[in-house]
DNA sequence: TCAGTTGCGTTATGCTATAACGTGTGTCAT
DNA sequence: ATGACACACGTTATAGCATAACGCAACTGA
């Protein structure tokens, strides 16, 4: 029932991102892991692509950059029970925060039942300036 | 007052995404604009920068591409008087509907204000299966 | 034992976007 | 008019993001 175990390359990835606070492309991905015996990009593609089917990590399309999930819980990651993730974006500092709104998520549904579109993955992403950056 | 013409390029470009009933990337629409004498990607970036600012052009971050603003209504074009754009992609055809709703955008303006986060640009994409294409 | 699946490593390639340079043209205050 | 400025344009080169296609190794389950 549960997850089979993170592959050696898998946990590396995500471990890069965990300690990341800020999002990473994949190729800042690879840099960090040189020394890990990295040597090409599929190397980190491949792991990104399984841990975000697992919803550990999340994309940001608006960056080609990549977050460790922010629900370490391990329920969270495991069981992906929530719905639509949404992000707010500092341009400034680069800092994201991750969050979950069932109003807008629930709105949206709405949206596509009526139009009968079936959603597969939907992106909510806010670009701005944070509080301490705002100044 | 009013916003001074388009230059030939920008016309070029906005027209060839017009007449497209689906997303173009910019390497795309600079192949549909070889005979009329683009050379190089910046010509069409260069273009495109304008027509985003404008509102006449949106962005789709999942995609890489590009699309002219669904309401071609001229109020809505040169004063972009209307909140975020969402956008529901089909993943078969490629067919995109651009939608606005207020609910939403209010909700995530409200979650802002209590993080005091100051919103510039908001993404909101919904990739899925179109009524046509769920067969 | 053999077929199927999954992960891995490597090389090469393709797609997306911008940097940095110089040119021409218009505006407009002097 | 002239010089300063802004802006669009064209070109070459380069940076940054992502995947195709090959082959090998390990595991799993008839």
């Amino acid at each position: 029932m549960t997850a089979p175990a993170l592959t050696k390359n898998q946990s590396l990835v995500f471990d890069v991102l965990s300690r990341s606070d800020a999002p990473l492309s994949a190729y800042t991905i690879l840099d960090k892991l040189r020394e890990h015996g990295f040597r090409a990009p599929l190397q980190v593609y491949r792991a990104l692509d399984k841990l975000l089917e697992r919803g550990m990590v999340h994309r940001l399309e608006s960056l080609n950059a990549f977050v460790a999930c922010a629900h370490q819980e391990k329920e969270c990651c495991v069981g992906h029970g929530h719905g639509t993730v949404a992000f707010a974006i500092c341009e400034s500092c680069g800092h994201v925060v991750e969050f979950h709104d069932h109003a807008v998520d629930h709105r949206l549904d709405d949206w596509a039942r009526q139009r009968k579109f079936k959603p597969a993955k939907t992106t909510i992403e806010i670009r701005g300036l944070c509080d301490a950056c705002a100044a």
